[in-house]
DNA sequence: TCATATTAGTTGCATATGCAACGAAAATGT
DNA sequence: ACATTTTCGTTGCATATGCAACTAATATGA
């Protein structure tokens, strides 16, 4: 293979089939994914990525202060502060200062943002299902299984800080 | 279940487990991923991530026009149109105008261009390489190919356009 | 042939992003 | 008790993004 590769190429001596490329469709994947949502989250809700996820995690935690928002959606801080604003401006969410840690607030949904979680949750949720129809069961999870462990991986190779929004 | 889980949360008929929504753990694995890579791009070579792809794309295939590495490169063209001036005013691809349609410019790498693809690839598959390396290799195929079955079908739940940069 | 539609690529604009600096509050160490 | 460090959250700033409008060129169709 040396010889034949050699005399076609004399220049490059390695080649990225972008197509190929592992991290290169891991993010195609990964846009698809996020722009079909976001596209529910936004129309349906007047809700951005970042937004969905505090409302996701107040959904599920009940009140949260926005340092554990940020950890638990793998966000930086500052787009969470400023998700934060906005969904408090909309009354979705409420702020409550932590008389134990004045640094910190401790941020819950408020009725009516209970009640977009409720109408988008089950949506996600149906979405992520259509997402992965295409995989019978037992591929879904080895497919989680192999995330997983990548996701455990880059975490070493990436050294530290928050992701996108 | 159906019993418990009622009398534990009335209101929510559906909760979304972040940690478990496949969507998110896609794009947190794709943006550690792409985080890690975009360092070498960024601090080595001083390229976007958008002019990585220029530049892969063009590495692969000799000369291209713009709206090619658009659609290989899964980008809007705008982003391409900014990455090619940027590569270009840097002296590393080349415009030349098609004379059979002069809509259109074929694009290439330079000299100079071209050493930094070759100095730039082996270092990229390294990084895929020490990237997957937690994985065996049976275990690599079978992840290619469950990220191009559902690729192919994201495709067609998100209707069309481009995806990120 | 001429009017209309389509395509390639650029750019202004509004928005979103991460970073770094900052203020306030708490933790640490002497 | 006091000085120093660390932490939470906000914000100014520079940059990056997609979109839509635009120009120039080509294709289409009457």
């Amino acid at each position: 293979m040396t010889q034949t590769a050699a005399k076609k190429e004399e220049l490059s001596s390695a080649t990225v089939i972008l197509e190929k490329f592992l991290p290169y469709r891991l993010n195609v994947l990964a846009s698809l994914t996020s722009n079909a949502l976001a596209q529910i989250y936004a129309e349906r809700f007047g809700l951005s990525i970042p937004a969905w996820r505090v409302v996701a995690t107040l959904g599920q935690y009940e009140y949260r202060t926005a340092r554990d928002i940020a950890a638990h959606g793998v966000m930086h801080k500052s787009t969470v502060s400023r998700a934060v604003s906005a969904l408090e401006q909309r009354g979705l969410i409420a702020r409550r200062p932590n008389e134990d840690d004045r640094r910190e607030e401790l941020l819950e949904l408020t009725e009516e943002g209970r009640e977009i979680y409720e109408a988008l949750a089950p949506e996600a949720l149906a979405f992520e299902e259509r997402f992965v129809s295409v995989l019978t069961a037992e591929e879904q999870k080895v497919l989680a299984a192999l995330i997983d462990r990548l996701s455990g991986h880059a975490r070493l190779l990436a050294p530290e800080g928050e992701v996108e929004g």
